[in-house]
DNA sequence: GACCCTTATCGTCAGGATGACGACAAAAGA
DNA sequence: TCTTTTGTCGTCATCCTGACGATAAGGGTC
């Protein structure tokens, strides 16, 4: 039995914090189908291209981010029929978490691509083309989870970072506030989450603060809890 | 720009607990590539047809399983290029959980379709054709995470079952033993894990054991702990 | 029936983690 | 100097867990 030949597609869930929100990076489609429709930035996958370099390859176009440091995990493949108008196209969602681009979106013109507030998209479920507000779902849903168990949420953070940046982190992404004072705790007693740097910065205002870096952790335990 | 077409498969995950062991359905190959060789069932998606379909069509074809009950979910996307000698097949791979069938893998030939523990398999990363080796580990990972946040283990059982039939679901995919008191106390006090019947049975021996069904919950919280 | 074996179920207790919140420290700015 | 802002350390009651003792209620054996 022979295969019937179908588009394989990598979109990405591009994920930031800026000015204390999720964002999501969206591009306006140029050409058809959906033209000048929102959509996740995404692309074919190329004949001898593994997916998730595919998926890094569009990274790199969409963001001028080409570090392998970058953060990026598959989430899911969605491929229903009639999903996309050209024909029998599966994609495979990637999600990418990114630290706040000191450039906006480098490498691309401005025009065409722009950080969302994640909310704001995803309370309208007609604002993206295709099934991307399902996908995106998804995506900040993965995020949301990986947060409570995994160091994650230093994939958001610069380099180095404090502990309040990072509550922010996890602020944003859960939309709930935290008390500073547990979270302070619980991240400094986590094992292997952050590790001092003895060096401290004020750049958050008030008395001034410990840098981090990311720990060697690869899983959080016991994990945090969300609200 | 117009895609190059590949093929697009559902690979399965099937998974069981039978005789206290964690075992995965494996069917030899009786075609090329890898006649012959053990792997795990699938096959290519039609046309017209959703991937979970896809999925639920050959789990229906290897086990005789119709039922919308069972439970399904995707675990991720493999798509390495030269994965597959026929060409370019990017393969979908879907984790399935089903309760120790009383008719061994009904509505197949018994020569080609066959239980094997988990871990015999895991063992030895030459055992399975393709890439499946990989598949059925992060299968296998999969189950095991799910069960510590999800009420996931009672898709292993029929559909009433004893505290410790569920425990010796745990004891199977986690491999390793757990307290019989603590894990009533946990497993009965947890909101919409299980619901008692007031009914009882001895079929497992000793004192009467309290039957249970599967409660609404979707999430356990807080989760249960491996090892 | 007396006894034993097996499994089910309840209870106790110490230790760890959490959430709520008080208190003080150390900078910037008025 | 005083106020404001943020960081950091403590305290305490509560909940959950892991370890483990004790009792309950069947079946089987003699």
């Amino acid at each position: 039995m022979d295969f019937e030949p179908m588009g394989v597609a990598a979109d990405l869930v591009i994920l930031t914090v800026r000015d204390g929100s999720l964002q999501v990076l969206l591009i306006r489609r140029g050409i058809e189908p959906h033209k000048d429709r929102w959509a996740l930035p995404g692309g074919f996958v190329r004949p001898v291209e593994d997916l998730e370099a595919a998926a890094r390859r569009e990274l790199a176009e969409e963001t001028g981010l080409v570090s392998d440091r970058i953060h990026l995990e598959q989430v899911a493949t969605y491929g229903e029929p009639g999903r996309d108008p050209r024909g029998r196209v599966v994609s495979v969602a990637y999600l990418a978490l990114v630290p706040d681009l000191p450039t906006p979106v480098a490498g691309t013109d401005a025009a065409s691509a722009s950080w969302v507030p994640a909310d704001e998209v995803l309370t309208d479920p007609e604002r993206l083309a295709f099934d991307h507000h399902r996908i995106l779902l998804d995506g900040v849903e993965r995020a949301r989870a990986k947060l409570e168990y995994s160091p994650l949420a230093t994939a958001f953070c610069a380099d180095e970072f404090t502990i309040s940046e990072l509550r922010g982190i996890y602020e944003a992404v859960w939309g709930t506030p935290l008390d500073p004072r547990n979270f302070h705790r619980k991240a400094t007693k986590t094992d292997g989450f952050v590790v001092p740097l003895g060096t401290t910065t004020t750049r958050d205002g008030g008395r001034p603060a410990q840098l981090f870096r990311r720990g060697p952790a690869t899983f959080l335990h016991p994990p945090l809890t969300r609200g």
